[in-house]
DNA sequence: GTCTATACCTGGATAGAC
DNA sequence: GTCTATCCAGGTATAGAC
């Protein structure tokens, strides 16, 4: 979610993932080309084959690295931000935080992991670790809130408002709507947070 | 939104569009060959051009195409349903309705702008009328609902919701998680329409 | 209107020199 | 580790017969 320098004193090989990251990120998966790739990092195409068997293997390389950046983040705001209620709020904030990046190519799970449904993808079970990750995240976070009926829905509900936003907010590039949607989840984060009840009554289903 | 039969009886260039359109879903444009169309349509890969000049010509077929079959639906629903609370229902119960597509393949609509986004396709301003189109039409039924301070932030609002619902069914093939936000959406708009005053009161913004 | 044949290109992947 | 040269599959698009 972040844009990266490519140092060149790093080992090729990552200097690959980090472009193809990039790339796949803003281009989509299937149309970036390994021509692509190796103009980003200044190497030759068949260069390539020394560090990666395929161009599947590349992919996987991306979203581990991609997992684990994720991962770190995550255990950063763990350490920085005490109350649950504040790490949510974070959470929202990636879509204002990155809302340039969001406004061009959309949200980089969310994309990444549509694509790869379409293309009927072998990594894809993969990728959708992405989501599952903040998913166990959010629901821990709600927990600590005291929800703990239904943790789980929330964190659910949480990802899908801000996959939604992203999306829209991609597709129209309108910003004014991101950040009206942001502040709409915190109002309904603090009605929730203030008030730990289970929230008004639910109709019968049919 | 709806799969197709695909009867003989009808004009080739007809058929093309239809089984385009059906693939585009389900495994991307990109990702569609003309190979894969011919197969579908049951006619040779030269006799394309008879119809189309180039894919991409196709797909601006396929847009136009999904294009007059959400008006189509949107007026029928307009005639059908009289409250405008009913109208937006059934909106939301788009998702209940497609659900095994949805679960299979995301959002038509949003999957596709998507795509188009990354690709920098030139049809991507066509595809985005498809959420235009949605949008004016909700916009309109919470007009009529008497919520005239803010419509359009209304119809943003439940697009986005029913968009991230779509992406996140999908990647987590989740369908106990998609019909409950159905259910929550529908809370959602009855507290809504029940009470036509603006929501609870808004933080200032910082 | 539909077909076959084919041109042309791009993209992934391999071989082997340095 | 990196390069050049090359192969091959698949994709779009064209030409021209039927």
């Amino acid at each position: 979610m972040v844009t990266k320098a490519l140092p060149k004193d790093q080992p090729t090989r990552d200097r690959i993932v980090q472009a193809a990251d990039d790339l796949f990120y803003r281009r989509g998966f299937e149309h970036t080309s390994f021509a692509d790739i190796a103009a980003a990092v200044q190497i030759s195409r068949g260069n390539f084959y020394y560090h990666f068997r395929s161009k599947d293997e590349i992919l996987s390389a991306v979203i581990q690295a991609r997992l684990s950046e994720r991962e770190e983040m995550l255990a950063r705001w763990d350490t920085e931000l005490k109350a649950p209620a504040d790490r949510i709020r974070r959470f929202i904030d990636i879509l204002t935080r990155n809302r340039a990046l969001i406004l061009q190519h959309g949200c980089p799970v969310g994309t990444l992991c549509s694509e790869l449904a379409k293309l009927s993808h072998a990594a894809r079970p993969e990728a959708d670790e992405l989501f599952a990750l903040f998913r166990t995240w959010l629901r821990r976070q709600f927990t600590l809130l005291g929800l703990r009926e239904k943790p789980d829905a929330l964190a659910m509900h949480v990802l899908a408002r801000t996959q939604g936003v992203a999306t829209l907010a991609n597709a129209l590039r309108d910003e004014t709507f991101l950040q009206r949607e942001v502040r709409e989840m915190h109002d309904w984060l603090d009605a929730l947070a203030t008030c730990p009840m289970p929230p008004p009554p639910r109709r019968k289903v049919h």
